[in-house]
DNA sequence: TCCATACATTTACATATGTCGATATGTATG
DNA sequence: CATACATATCGACATATGTAAATGTATGGA
């Protein structure tokens, strides 16, 4: 079974700052240069939490020049639903 | 805003054991010592896990005698999954 | 009361993770 | 081409996390 996927996928979510991330991402697309404004964070550190929404399938990217524009993926936050719900169930 | 706390919440389940945990409990509650026959881990190692899960709500526990007992919260399930739904809805 | 059983807590340690400064890469513009 | 800008990667470090052995605590039976 793959578990270490799932738990992969969860920990994308587990960190206060992605959690702000993401909030920020549910309003419209950002782009980098925003959200850096946004979180009292690195530019390093933000780059380092967007690779990880970006591997883990829920937010997606798009360049445009020297910009990085991200956003919540709809399949991806489709998928992450279904695959917490595969775990807290309760099968009434 | 509570991020911290809910980034708690999710580490809960960001843990390739406790999602098996999870699994388990789906079916019907269960004992420690049947949950570490199952798991190949060592009982202290166990015990810490089903402390980060009762803590984060997901699991309720029943103490019978000697053993105890841990199943999923229904409640703690459902806030669990509007707590996520709140990060990741799309707002179409 | 003594002992075995079931589980929790403590302690120690290796690995994972979040963070930032420094540097590299890519992109537009003069 | 040189420079400025946006972002990614690297290196280093402190803290968090998962793990198990040892020990503590509670429960029930002989």
């Amino acid at each position: 079974m793959g578990y270490r996927e799932d738990a992969r996928k969860i920990k994308a979510l587990a960190d206060e700052n992605r959690l702000a991330i993401m909030m920020s991402l549910r309003q419209r697309e950002k782009c980098a240069c925003y959200l850096l404004e946004e979180l009292n964070i690195s530019q390093s550190t933000l780059s380092h939490h967007m690779k990880l929404l970006c591997d883990s399938g829920l937010v997606d990217y798009r360049k445009e020049g020297k910009w990085m524009h991200y956003s919540l993926s709809r399949e991806g936050v489709n998928a992450f639903r279904e695959m917490i719900d595969g775990y807290i169930r309760t099968d009434d």
